[in-house]
DNA sequence: TTATTTTTCCCCAGATTTGACGGAAAAGGG
DNA sequence: CCCTTTTCCGTCAAATCTGGGGAAAAATAA
């Protein structure tokens, strides 16, 4: 199995390289940096050039003991641990860490390990991760987690900064994403998980027309796809909630052939 | 394209039929295609044939260097590949491409095989299924793994970014892409998918001739050809469009013997 | 487990859109 | 001015889409 450049020992940082292989527009881009840890070295590496095409830096370890000094010393912004491994294993590992560190960790465990799932979450990891796994869903669990550990580490600015609005109008239409709740001239209506989704995906852009597809990518993660008649029928199912409130609803309007839309107000 | 065409069994690109079953959105009906990279014909053959049901074009190759260069040199949509292969496994394939090319991957592994080995491995890709697999399973993935990377490449839009421009404004005219919608001094216009790209096609660029042929590729994504007679169609459908609201309308000049233009403002 | 929701899929009838045809009209060339 | 080429326009049948009604399948709750 060919081996990335050096081979991997331990610790040094690969930089990400310079375009990105996705796109990602966020903020002002700062590379962000994983660290690996893992015994077995095509792992390492295949899981290396993986993040760094997605535009991360990555830092490798095969051995724990050395991992847990460098990640105190120098921590990454995420690490990634095998459950199991030799000389000290991912539990012992993150125990240890977690002593002195809150760095966000996610767990690596084979699929017959079940209660480890809820062994490890107990002891602190931010997540943990089947194998085999896509590309697809670690890319998209590291995301998850940095972005959440960003909130924290960069907390309500200023006192004013809490402003989140609870809930937001659309004409008639009041929609409150922190509880999911929705209601038409202030009559609540009440919705499903997926209808609540696809209306709000409509809801925050009045009159711009989303296609079938970005409604599911609004409604689902990003790894299920259903018919597209589906989200037609959760149209169906949503219109007919509110027409049971107002008769003459007519908000969400079909745009033959494109999708469909929020009516502005 | 450099075809490999002599080896058998490499690299012919089967057209799905005609009636694709899948709807298109945003843009009219353009048929995806996908690699499939076995060394076992029967699968290769089944397989093919189910995604061509599905409505999608296949390529076939059983030989992995052979893949690669195709690959490379005119990708696929999207490719599919075998773990194991005797030349060049999949895992090298995925390696030697991933060096290149974010071309999404599929793997497909068998139940047997060693599960953390070849599976852990397997994380370069953007997704993978065991075999045996439902049909079903295998087009949702694949469908699942299309649309990603459409919206990828589309939309601008993000839920933070309000920095859209909105409207375009050519003179009397305002067009409206994210909206689908269309206004003549200020009035509505209402055109259909079609009709919308084509005007788009001639409003971006004022005074500009654009060829009957330009004007289709505008309208249906490079793989769909129509008379030349149907673009004067629905430029007919335009102008009776637009003259509905202002009698006077004039704004789509035709260049006898070369195509049309919109009227500079 | 069984009972309820929720979600997905399928199918059809009715609308809408579309591509194509044919003849009339307009434009260009000599 | 005549003839040829190209475009325009009305029309129509075919293709495509949408709105629902359900039924089957999944997910949740009890």
């Amino acid at each position: 199995m060919a081996e990335p450049s050096t081979a991997p020992g331990n610790g040094e940082t690969i930089p990400a390289p310079a375009h990105a292989g996705e796109v990602r527009a966020e903020a002002p881009a700062r590379i962000q940096t994983i660290a690996l840890v893992d015994d077995d070295r095509n792992i390492l590496a295949t899981l290396s050039i993986s993040l760094q095409a997605e535009g991360f830096a990555t830092r490798v370890y095969t051995d724990g003991e050395a991992a847990l000094k460098a990640l105190l010393d120098n921590p990454p912004d995420l690490a990634i641990f095998d459950i199991k491994m030799p000389r000290m294993d991912g539990l012992s590992l993150l125990q240890a860490l977690r002593a002195q560190s809150s760095l966000p960790v996610i767990f690596l465990t084979s699929k017959d390990e079940e209660p480890d799932e809820a062994l490890g979450l107990a002891m602190g990891a931010d997540d943990y991760i089947a194998k085999p796994f896509s590309q697809r869903l670690l890319v998209a669990r590291i995301r998850a987690i940095l972005r959440r550990s960003e909130l924290v580490r960069a907390p309500i600015d200023a006192d004013s900064g809490e402003s989140l609005p609870d809930t937001v109008v659309r004409g008639r239409l009041q929609l409150d994403p922190a509880r999911h709740q929705v209601a038409w001239d202030g009559t609540p209506v009440s919705l499903t998980v997926t209808e609540f989704l696809i209306l709000e995906a409509l809801a925050m852009r009045p009159g711009v027309v989303k296609s079938r597809n970005q409604l599911m990518d609004a409604a689902y993660s990003e790894d299920v796809y259903v018919d597209d008649r589906t989200i037609d029928s959760h149209i169906k199912r949503l219109r007919r909630k509110f027409r049971a409130v107002d008769p003459e609803f007519a908000a969400i309007d079909t745009l033959y052939g494109a999708g469909y839309s929020f009516a502005d107000g």
